[in-house]
DNA sequence: ATCGATGATTTCAACGTGGCAATACCTGCT
DNA sequence: AGCAGGTATTGCCACGTTGAAATCATCGAT
């Protein structure tokens, strides 16, 4: 049981050397028609497979590439991180997923390879760590970052325009004649920076509307989840003046304040509407379905590929960080349009 | 840039030979403290990491374990990876996904191990594989089969006891006083037995009640998303008499369900109740929330682990295959009780 | 018959690590 | 001084694979 055969055993089955074999299993060199056929014959007969450790040590590569998330149960993450994987698989990689859980210990010890290298690069999406403690990771290994940006521009980066988004997230409800617009998500314990962008694109479409954002409307969450949206959703119920809408910056964020909102028997869209970020699954389902900027998942999969890909293969590491803007659309659903129910 | 040192370039640095670094790093020999030191300050210096495919080139082992499951952007599949990796790690492993998409080809390539193996063990989540195709690799590789049992015994199986589980979310229904129950799930496109099984429990849970179950209510699908759900449910409202309540082979069908039946104008418990399984995040916070079915998803990753530890250590490959049922338990939310609101 | 060219196959070495056995060194005892 | 009984360190090899270069065979042209 648990037999492995190698090289050299196929080899000694078809009469031929190890380099053959090697040659047929990779067609390598030019191999003739009749010992190509004995050797296949050899390595069904054996059930030979090529050992990947072997062939990654002579390589110095492994084929594998890592991805550090905060959390894979997070809708958005699973989404994205399915995404990556069919992406990878495209070209033949293997990825290694990664949980942080938002820890910036784990965060680092990934980054430092602790414990030893497999990866050929990583695609990270930090949240605990800020940007300069990338910057020495990626000196010696391919990285690419959602979201986070590398200041002394060692690492690609792959991102939706945060700033554009959350503005044209408020100035929809802003059009939909709210005004009383409250703001879910800040993170400023977190050295992630996205949150803040976010915050930013919401201020500047209130301002332009002549409108002075409450600070007191900028409310912060621990995580992302349903509950800190709820919890948040029930703070801004019980204050002295309430809002007629919210834009959340997830949306688990915003389903948990529509949860919220329904529990409280405050009718959405009419007596508030509500905009989430990520455009899940969920959100198409909710009741009413969510309103939500949609971020290109798939663009940003094969985008942080694509750059892993030019530096993996780079013969030199001598390439610029590439700043990518990923695209993104508004998608009106029901918690802002009360004519919309039906799931798309 | 981008540089790596060998145990030798540690070596020359410290002024010992490469077994002496290899000696430290392992802490495998007893090395004196003063040399031990003078290594570790040459590791810092050179930032050695140990390469690990020339470790597992040694050592016959990856420390790597595969993971097969139909799709990570659902939600149950996500939160279980998600608990796997995290259980993998406290064993010092690492989880490679793969993604089968119910793609029967998918499954069989991984299984058999085609282009090289690096796994030390596989736990996998067959959909369009029946058991019998497992029985090849599982006798060349660990194998842990989520849900699907191995009927030559090769592989270990972890699944929740699915006729029981069905038979009490039915019975929930009827104890509620629903008498005009509906199943939606049935996939018998798919080898997979498991909505058999619970298709079973339904079935029986009616009986025993005096109800004989109606074919025409056990209603198929393609795959287990809201979709799915959705277009189901739709269907039974269309139909000439309409039940009173659905059963919901997992959470997703029922929240497309009941997007269907919040569109339509039904309301949800009180003209129909609604159970689902899986216990995903998303149920906990759907309006109303959902009765579900929650197999004890923890408990799944710890035993599959476990199984898999306890075939990758074991000299021999003579264990006896275990068939471990898990825990679970009826959570009832607000689609099957109206006094149920409020987020748990 | 000899040479060159082309194609097929082989030999050799090396990737970085850890098991094994050998060696060097030290301490205390007779 | 010689020797047993440690402890600390080392050299050698193999794991399975593939790049580079060498060898062998074949065939057509000179």
């Amino acid at each position: 049981m648990r037999v492995r055969s190698s090289l050299k055993d196929v080899a000694a089955r078809a009469g031929v050397s190890a380099r053959t074999v090697s040659n047929v299993v990779n067609g390598s060199a030019r191999v003739s028609a009749e010992t190509r056929q004995r050797v296949q014959e050899a390595i069904d007969e054996l059930g030979y497979r090529p050992n990947l450790a072997a062939r990654s040590l002579r390589a110095g590569r492994t084929g594998i590439i890592g991805l550090a998330i905060p959390e894979l149960h997070s809708p958005y993450f699973a989404e994205l991180a399915g995404l990556l994987v069919d992406e990878a698989r495209r070209r033949s990689w293997t990825v290694i997923i990664d949980q942080t859980q938002g820890d910036a210990e784990a965060e680092r010890r990934l980054l430092t390879g602790d414990g030893g290298r497999v990866m050929d690069g990583l695609i990270i999406s930090p949240w605990a760590l800020g940007a300069r403690d990338l910057t020495d990771t990626a000196r010696s290994l391919p990285v690419v970052l959602l979201g986070e940006r590398s200041p002394q521009g060692l690492a690609d980066r792959v991102a939706v325009d945060n700033v554009a988004a959350a503005d044209e997230a408020t100035t929809h409800l802003l059009a939909r004649g709210h005004r009383r617009i409250a703001a879910i998500g800040l993170q400023p314990h977190l050295e992630n920076g996205t949150a803040e962008q976010r915050a930013e694109g919401w201020r500047r479409a209130l301002r332009r509307a002549g409108i002075t954002p409450r600070p007191d409307w900028e409310l912060a969450v621990t995580s992302l989840h349903r509950t800190d949206g709820a919890r948040a959703m029930a703070h801004l119920l019980d204050g002295d003046t309430v809002p007629d809408a919210v834009f959340a910056f997830s949306d688990e964020l915003a389903l948990g304040a529509l949860h919220t909102a329904h529990a409280r028997g405050v009718s959405v869209p009419r007596d508030l509407a509500i905009v989430g970020f990520d455009d899940i699954e969920d959100g198409r389902f909710s009741n009413p379905s969510l309103t939500t900027v949609s971020p290109d998942k798939r663009q940003i999969a094969q985008r942080a590929l694509q750059c892993l890909a030019d530096r993996i293969y780079s013969p030199q590491n001598d390439l610029p960080a590439s700043d990518l803007t990923i695209a993104h659309r508004l998608i009106v659903r029901g918690t802002t349009d009360p004519a919309v129910t039906a799931a798309p």
